[in-house]
DNA sequence: CTCCTTTACATACAGCATGTTTGTAACTTG
DNA sequence: CAAGTTACAAACATGCTGTATGTAAAGGAG
């Protein structure tokens, strides 16, 4: 007995996604169940599995559009950056941008045990490591060291970002990560 | 019917252990079934439960033996090391003996999300970072960046290791991968 | 306007995995 | 030698995913 229009269906796949976003978010890929999600989200187990095909792929969705916000806020911020400042700009705002929503945390953990290894990659190098690694072109790396040095960046980002999330509303620690980031960006940049 | 004598006993644990270092290895840890775990290494699921309480410490005791093995690696490698090149002899170490063993890769992923931020955090602090953080305040950092960079250098070689182990036999990349661990580490030690 | 297909779900079911409980034989200790 | 503990085995309970089936409303075709 549907209820919904295909107006209506698209609010429902949206609803579901939240509520997914917001279990993910607070009890980790694995003890989040579908059951669960699906009453919080006033459906049942079937109207999720219809909009979305599995659970992995309910996760895919969920991480997509955390990255999508992401992605944006760096686009935002590197819009009126000089290539010399892209990098810089574009890294720092990662960082805030990442840590901002409550479910950063759990997506950087999860991630790459949920969708595999190999589907994470590829979700996060269409992502905000392909600018990481034109940038650092542009900063004049040997084109060898690019691609390690964008891996060895992003991790580093990530792990800061857990290392602040772990700390919030905690001003100094914010302000001595975005210091420490720097430091390791001075390496891979001409220097201010 | 007990076979074992409390020698024996120690060797069934051993046994389940490998067994299980390979089983998570291959299939991941949500993948990996303690039913299979068991039957591979010749006893049953009633054993497994005796020895290690539950799936997630019978992880827990894998990590901590590979960990081990990399932390040893690492003493060895800095044994006569000066206090200028430790922390880097110690990172390139790092990142060979990561890379080395065959459940490495598997570890970096699972790890996190089978046991958790907390307790992955806490395996790990006590491992490899905390000689980091020692090494990064012997190179001069300041004090308030010491934790940041330690996290985000421990971030960046973890990813560094995937890199890595996504090109196996690849001696150009181990070469470059290297070379980026250099770069990073450029900004935080005294240059040779 | 009517029919017919497709969409958007709900419900019931099957299968597997964890963890717990119960049972039992060997070993150890007093 | 007796009694308690150890080291398992086997059966059971529970929960979760995914699939199969049912169904009512939308929307287009004629």
């Amino acid at each position: 007995m549907p209820r919904a229009s295909a107006a209506d269906a698209a609010e429902t796949a949206r609803r579901v996604l939240e509520t997914a976003t917001a279990h993910f978010a607070e009890h980790g890929y694995a003890a989040a169940s579908i059951d669960e999600i699906a009453h919080a989200a006033g459906v049942t187990r079937g109207a999720v599995y219809h909009h979305y095909d599995s659970k992995p792929r309910l996760f895919a969705a969920v991480a997509a559009a955390q990255q999508h916000q992401i992605a944006e806020a760096i686009i935002a911020a590197t819009a009126d950056s000089s290539d010399d400042t892209a990098l810089r700009d574009g890294s720092h705002a990662f960082l805030d941008a990442i840590t901002h929503g409550v479910a950063s945390r759990i997506l950087l953990i999860d991630g790459p045990a949920a969708l595999g290894w190999e589907q994470w990659r590829r979700l996060d190098a269409e992502g905000p490591e392909q600018e990481l690694r034109t940038g650092l072109r542009e900063a004049g790396i040997a084109p060898a060291l690019v691609d390690p040095l964008a891996s060895a960046l992003s991790g580093a980002m990530n792990e800061l970002a857990l290392w602040l999330a772990a700390r919030p509303d905690d001003a100094a620690a914010r302000r001595h990560a975005h210091r420490a980031l720097d430091t390791l960006l001075d390496a891979v940049t001409p220097q201010p």
